[in-house]
DNA sequence: CAGTGAGCGAGCTTCCGCTTGACTT
């Protein structure tokens, strides 16, 4: 009978699974499936175009070991349970569970559960229903078309680029390096605009009737003249006090993490990056310290609420308690989890450092998110001034009430801080009062373009735009990372002349000062390379990287899902056009060069041009249909096709430089594939960084490869001229090379290496070459 | 390890979203 057997109930996570486990009890055993277990082969797409996009779906190798687990369950099972997560993915998962387990998806018992909490699951079990084949449906549509897209768009781009880099090009990467690429150029473009602002200084009486000092704020003039001609008009004014307003004011507290918001304050608070991050929080879930960590949702359970409500009152008091639901403000959310907060209030322990920093920062900000708001007083002082019309501003702001401040403060990101009304406490001022004059200045200021964008930035754009999902932020930016589209680095920044016009006991004095602007850290910047992609595929494949692309798909999706739309006839609708684009631009585009013409080269005549080539971005003095062969050389790291100089391109033609003779021998310095390099006597020594190749002289090589001459005989323990291989002393020890390759030793073959037979060696490499060591898939160079 | 850049063609690469370990270096 089939009532004495368990009933199998499987989820997606295995953290989950235990959780749930321990609640349903006996009855139930509970496994999870990790995720999707079945996926569209790779060959020829995965998908029959001509067959209504019917899919053709395999058990990835990597899968085939729990499918088997859950196939063997299932048989052995009275009833199979499909609690996968309540989204289009997770209705998708339970359809391939069916399929692949040979359940009926009609009578087969799906629950669904936005929470793991006691109530919830077993209100979930009370409640089955059957497989919503409209949302498998959209799902479906959802993943064809990003194989279709993919699959068509990066083909393309091999054609059409000479690189043999791996490119890709998808719905969503291809849109992330357009954000960051449109972002450069306007950064580029930006004309910066120097303004004078007013800023006078006063002193008044306090409580306690100590002087202290205040700033008010006058207007900001365009000119310099301009402000002198403001400042001689106050020479000799007499100030006074015109008006006070005071107002109340009110701080809410941000709603709990998401995974997008956890990824933007642990970056701004810690400076983890996205993935650090996400590996972090994945070791806390796992622990049971917090709740599932990719979310879309500002959620929490009534149980979390009703512990963290008691939390609040017993630490810091009834009157710091405010409930409050939070919605979200994003459309595209799927909401299949909570939010991300601790699993309990209580305080706890973590371990390691930096989950410790990350767990705190949940704890903050779940509390906060239940606490008052924060009061404040904000106080506007006019301020007359006797010898024109003009009034300055001065503000003061006071907490009276510090409600969830207490605890937690959201930071802001450099793009969303305007520049702000001087914040602190005003000294008690009277309508009529004369405050002390001190001095009065303008400060010139220069307006910013929008700062770049940090891994946490772009992912707060994508969420925005409805682009991707938050198991995918941080695996987007590795991807565009890994194919060079993007680079992370810092930018030093350059100094700049700014002036100040300074009023003091009735003279007006100028100064010129110095500051640095520009400087940034952690920043994505795009390459040549995927600078000159994006402009290909924004110039054949508009639609696609248009930035309501997904939002309009997540549209017709929706329909899908609702049954208001079939999903093949979708997918035929989008393809049509689509596939139109791939076979014209095949046919029609040129290659892509990302061709820029610099000028003219003043010694040849010719011209000078930066572009792509194959091994990267690059400048050309002359053409190839000249009869003389153009003169090539590569662009450094810092530089980039958009704005190199004429001057800088014609630079980089000074290598290779002769630098003399050596022990009879000529020095010449270049840069090659692995950066600069000094080569002599036909070896090549690199170029220590403290040198700049253009600069290096005889007298500075000739010790470094002297130096670097001696590292190598050291290193070399044994070399047996016949067989070409060497025996090498290395971080790791002791090991073998032949020709470029390196081959390790066994320990105990390090401890003998000074005697080592070539007869053994040679043997030694024969049967690494035969079985190498790592399993690892290892990439084949042709 | 080291100076390439054209074009051809073999054989290969590639997407987004769900999930975690198993792997060395």
């Amino acid at each position: 009978m089939a009532k004495s057997l368990k009933n199998l109930l499987i989820v997606e996570s295995p953290a989950k699974a235990k959780t749930i486990e321990k609640i349903l009890g006996g009855d139930f055993e509970v496994k999870s499936c990790y995720g999707h277990i079945r996926d569209l082969e790779k060959n020829d797409m995965g998908i029959d175009i001509n067959n209504h996009f019917a899919p053709r779906y395999i058990v990835p190798e990597e899968k085939e070991k729990v499918v088997k687990e859950l196939k063997s369950l299932a048989k052995k099972s009275g009833e199979v349970w499909l609690a996968t997560d309540e989204d289009r993915e997770g209705e998708a998962i339970s359809w391939h569970l069916c399929e692949v387990l040979g359940l009926n998806p009609a009578d087969t018992k799906r629950i669904v559960f936005h929470e793991i909490t006691k109530p919830a699951i077993r209100a979930a079990v009370e409640q089955p229903r059957t497989l919503d084949m409209n949302l498998v449906n959209a799902q479906q549509a959802r993943r064809i078309l990003d194989r279709i897209v993919g699959f068509e768009l990066s083909p393309v781009l091999w054609r059409k680029m000479s690189m043999r880099n791996n490119l890709s090009a998808g719905r969503v990467q291809s849109v992330a390096v357009r954000l960051i690429a449109e972002r450069e150029r306007e950064i580029n473009a930006f004309k910066s605009i120097g303004t004078f602002k007013v800023e006078a200084l006063f002193a008044a009486k306090d409580i306690s009737g100590k002087p202290v000092n205040f700033k008010a704020e006058g207007s900001r003039y365009p000119a310099a003249q301009d402000a002198e001609n403001f400042l001689q008009s106050c020479i000799g004014a007499i100030y006074s006090v015109k008006d006070i307003q005071v107002k109340p004011g009110r701080k809410s507290p941000a709603a709990p993490f998401t995974t997008s918001t956890l990824q933007q304050e642990a970056s701004r608070k810690m400076g983890y990056s996205v993935s650090r991050t996400m590996m972090l929080a994945q070791k806390l879930y796992e622990n049971g310290h917090i709740t599932y960590m990719r979310t879309d949702s500002v959620n929490l359970s009534e149980v979390a609420v009703k512990d963290i409500s008691e939390k609040i009152s017993v630490q810091y008091g009834k009157e710091y308690l405010q409930n409050r639901k939070f919605k979200n403000k994003n459309e595209s959310a799927q909401e299949a989890h909570e939010a991300i907060r601790p699993t309990s209030m209580d305080t706890l322990q973590v371990e390691d450092t930096d989950c410790r920093k990350l767990y705190e920062l949940i704890w903050k900000r779940t509390i906060a998110s239940q606490m008052a708001d924060a009061e404040l007083e904000k106080t506007t002082a006019k301020i007359g001034i006797s010898t024109n019309k003009e009034e300055l501003t001065a503000h003061g702001e006071v907490l009276k009430f510090e409600g969830f401040l207490k605890v937690y403060r959201e930071d802001r990101d450099e793009e969303d801080i305007e520049e702000e009304a001087a914040e602190g406490v005003l000294p008690p001022l009277a309508v009529g009062q004369q405050p002390e004059f001190k001095e009065m200045k303008a400060v010139e200021r220069f307006s910013r373009p929008a700062p770049r964008f940090t891994e946490a930035s772009l992912v707060k754009k994508l969420e925005e735009l409805g682009i991707g999902r938050p198991s995918t932020y941080a695996p987007t930016i590795s991807t565009i990372l890994k194919r060079g589209y993007v680079e992370k680095r810092d930018k030093e920044g350059v100094k700049r002349d700014f002036r100040i016009l300074v009023l003091k006991s009735d003279k007006i004095t100028k100064l010129t000062e110095q500051e640095t602007t520009g400087a940034e850290k952690s920043k994505l910047f795009p390459t040549d390379l995927g600078l000159v992609v994006t402009d290909f595929l924004k110039q054949y494949f508009e639609n696609i990287m248009d930035y309501g692309f997904t939002a309009r798909i997540e549209g017709e999706f929706d329909e899908v899902a609702q049954g208001k739309m079939k999903w093949n006839k979708m997918l035929e609708d989008f393809y049509t056009p689509f596939k139109q684009e791939v076979n014209k631009t095949i046919e029609t585009a040129e290659r892509i060069k990302g061709e820029r013409e610099l000028g003219v080269d003043s010694s040849t005549g010719k011209p000078v041009v930066a572009r792509m080539g194959r091994y990267g971005p690059m400048v050309q003095i002359g053409s190839t249909e000249d009869e003389e062969k153009p003169r090539f050389a590569k662009l450094k790291a810092t530089q980039s096709i958009e704005t190199i100089s004429l001057e800088e391109a014609l630079d980089l033609f000074r290598l290779p430089r002769n630098l003399g003779k050596f022990e009879d021998a000529d020095v010449s310095v270049s840069i090659g594939r692995f950066g600069p390099y000094l080569a002599h006597d036909k070896k090549f020594y690199s170029l220590p960084k403290e040198f700049d190749p253009y600069q290096v002289t005889l007298d500075e090589a000739t010790p470094i490869i002297v130096e670097k001459r001696k590292a190598k005989e050291e290193r070399t323990i044994k070399i047996f001229e016949k067989e070409k291989i060497q025996v090498l002393r290395g971080p790791y020890g002791p090991y073998l090379k032949q020709g470029l390759r390196n081959y390790k030793l066994s320990k105990e073959q390090q401890e003998r290496a000074a005697d080592l037979t070539p007869e053994e060696a040679l043997k030694t490499i024969e049967e690494l070459k035969a079985n190498p060591p790592r399993k690892t898939a290892r990439k084949k160079k042709a």
